[in-house]
DNA sequence: GCGAGATATTTTCCAAGTAAATTATATGCT
DNA sequence: AGCATATAATTTACTTGGAAAATATCTCGC
């Protein structure tokens, strides 16, 4: 049998150069509801929306396709996003600053370490200096998972994103960075 | 105790992009994750993920934002997806064509619309001829407050995007669209 | 007209997340 | 030293969302 990724991948490829002399054949569902909203509220600038909106959207999609991919192999995002961090930093995280480098809650990543030592998958050594805190890190079988994964991951990735030329992409992670920088310093400070 | 040295690590982790040249002097918190994964796999292409981690990054900053400004209101982001589906439609829908207008489960739009509905906006209507279906439309009340909250909403959206020109706004919107085009395609056929 | 199957909606049950409380420990002030 | 306060991690209590089951109704073919 053929694994969702795989199928994935293949709907990924098939999709690549829906286009007609580079204008979409069909609109994206973001234009139908701006469509929409113009008929009702005809005065209102509905600009923020042609960005926002298409940008939830794409990372909602983008979201489900490689959710499918971690699936398949038994782990969620969230656990992935831990494993991820563990092996980019390349040493031990403690829970709390594992929690901020995968922008989640303290709790959950109680939670999600407490099954991911019990895969094996990583290990927990405590402090000796402050019995408080506890050090992170990942065991040989979860090196070997994510060193496994992360390509698999980015491999699809490239698929999801064949659409859009080289260049194209460059503009958009470049636009997306600058834009991100702003909403990092305008919220950063308000949320976390 | 560790705080101490570990924020000054992190600082010191957070500065160590900056350069004064030409370059960013500040960059985003992707553009960090992605040093630590080229300093871990050199050998990797992270194209990828210097489009898509930030894409995700915006969206869910994004939504925070616009999440508090809706608290405030007393509604929660999925119960005013579900007004806007409402007002933008013009009319009457049935539970089932919310659902795939707000990209949500059925069981999740009844729980949201039976909370809807017993704040009085959203109201509801049984069909005659099939009684197994129902439509749901706006209350005056509730045709009101998505009328409110529309421009609030935008207008908190435009200084959120503020950082970035016009011209490069369009060109955001304009890229994400093809993607979301190709994401779309049959991606969304096959997933969502 | 009557099953068999299709469809619309709701309900049930469970998984996963958070805020707040809890526990355990460390630090700083006097 | 001793107590008030701060911090790290976990636990608890609660909320929300989805998948699948349940319910109700319709449609089609005979």
């Amino acid at each position: 049998m053929i694994g969702t990724g795989a199928r994935l991948i293949a709907a990924a490829d098939r999709l690549a150069g829906q286009t007609i002399e580079g204008k979409p054949v069909v609109e994206d569902v973001v234009a139908g509801v701006l469509r929409q909203w113009q008929r009702v509220h005809p005065e209102i600038d509905l600009g923020p929306m042609a960005v926002i909106g298409r940008l939830n959207r794409c990372s909602a999609l983008l979201r489900q396709a490689s959710d499918a991919l971690l699936g398949e192999e038994g782990l969620t995002r969230p656990e992935f996003d831990i494993l991820g961090a563990l092996r980019r930093v390349g040493g031990e995280l403690t829970p709390s600053r594992l929690a901020k480098e995968t922008f989640a809650s303290g709790a959950a990543v109680t939670k999600r370490v407490k099954v991911l030592e019990s895969d094996g998958l990583v290990s927990r050594r405590l402090d000796e200096r402050d019995r408080r805190v506890c050090h992170l890190s990942l065991t040989d079988k979860g090196r070997e998972l994510i060193d496994r994964l992360l390509p698999e991951q980015l491999a699809l990735e490239v698929t999801l994103l064949s659409g859009l030329g080289d260049d194209r992409q460059a503009e958009l992670a470049d636009a997306l960075g600058e834009l991100l920088v702003t909403l990092e310093g305008r919220l950063g400070g308000l949320i976390g």
